[in-house]
DNA sequence: AAGTACAGCAACCGCCTAGTT
DNA sequence: TAACTAGGCGGTTGCTGTACT
């Protein structure tokens, strides 16, 4: 009845992933693609729940991954989005290619909260604290669209974050806009709201038509999982090293174009090793000249075979 | 230089939902 | 339909590096 448990826990591997392990998971998913996570470990030979090698491939190891700290737009849409759909990381950060749930939920723990506090914002609510009176609001903003706590909060963020202009938000103009458009509408003040929240949802999702997207990846079937061929010949650094340390030194992992293992050519997704540059520039930073000798074979891909 | 406090973030935990048997 | 699990999600923890005393 049901499935079978997801993993049993005995001898299983936690905290810190080792270069030896991302390289293990690395070179899995570039044979196989994202499948069932239950069966990646056994499969590849990593002694950790199917759940933390999910949890590090999309959290750190994908290469669409932006690194880096969020940059004031993405900030200030993290902002808009969490007046909107509070702490549903997920979902915020799905209209933020290339940012992760996690990433976007300690920024916001570590530096958003702070930062919206000082400015006198309730980072909860996005109500201003007791420290900010209506006197600070325009008069006309009070005014317009009437008991729009929504365009409020909007004009107060203006007040308060200067530097974070809304107009180059297009969330924000579709806001605005909306609001304007209804400005005349005073018979029902929810519909404004309404209006301005799908607005909010349909500009976002234009945003990202064209950015690729972690959905796409594509799933296969398990009876299509291929098990990579052993990488224990191939040479490799401690495994007790740290996984945001010197990965490049095992470049090496990833074997030369021509013993890499590909072996189903009915494969449908198209990463290739280059798509990993990022990543591994990310987690190699300080080692660019070793960087600098790998070569890329740019012919090397898995080819759409169908 | 050593000790302590704090900040940032990767990873884990436990709950929930949707899917499978 | 019930029993059960995989995968996803949000909250939390704890490790590591940095700033301060």
């Amino acid at each position: 009845m049901g499935r079978q448990p997801c993993c049993d826990k005995v001898g299983l591997k936690k905290g810190p992933w080792t270069v030896e392990e991302d390289k293990k998971l690395i070179t899995f998913i570039l044979n196989n693609g994202q499948c069932c996570w239950r069966a990646i470990p056994k499969l590849s030979g990593l002694l950790r729940c199917g759940k933390s090698c999910r949890l590090r491939w999309t959290n750190y190891l994908r290469p669409d991954l932006k690194r880096g700290l969020l940059s004031e737009y993405e900030e200030k849409m993290v902002i808009d989005l969490h007046a909107q759909l509070g702490n549903r990381w997920s979902k915020i950060a799905s209209h933020l290619p290339g940012r992760t749930d996690n990433e976007i939920k300690n920024h916001w723990n570590t530096h958003i909260k702070k930062k919206l506090k000082k400015m006198g914002i309730d980072p909860i609510t996005h109500k201003p604290l007791s420290t900010i009176t209506n006197d600070q609001i325009p008069s006309n903003i009070l005014e317009k669209p009437e008991n729009n706590q929504l365009y409020k909060q909007e004009k107060i963020q203006e007040i308060l974050m200067p530097q974070i202009h809304i107009e180059s938000s297009p969330i924000d103009q579709s806001v605005v806009t909306d609001v304007n458009l209804e400005d005349d509408d005073d018979n029902n003040n929810n519909t404004t709201r309404m209006s301005c929240t799908n607005n909010v949802e349909s500009t976002i999702v234009e945003v990202n038509n064209n950015v690729f997207c972690t959905d796409e990846v594509p799933l296969i079937e398990p009876h299509e999982i291929l098990v990579p061929n052993s990488q224990e010949s191939t040479p490799s650094t401690s495994s007790t090293s740290s996984s945001s340390s010197n990965i490049l030194e095992d470049l090496k992992f990833l074997p030369s174009f021509d013993e890499w293992p590909i072996e189903n050519n009915n494969m449908e997704f198209g990463w290739e090793i280059n798509d990993f540059r990022s990543t591994l520039d990310f987690l190699l930073d300080d080692d660019s000249d070793m960087m600098n000798n790998v070569t890329f074979d740019e012919s090397w891909k898995f080819e759409q075979l169908l």
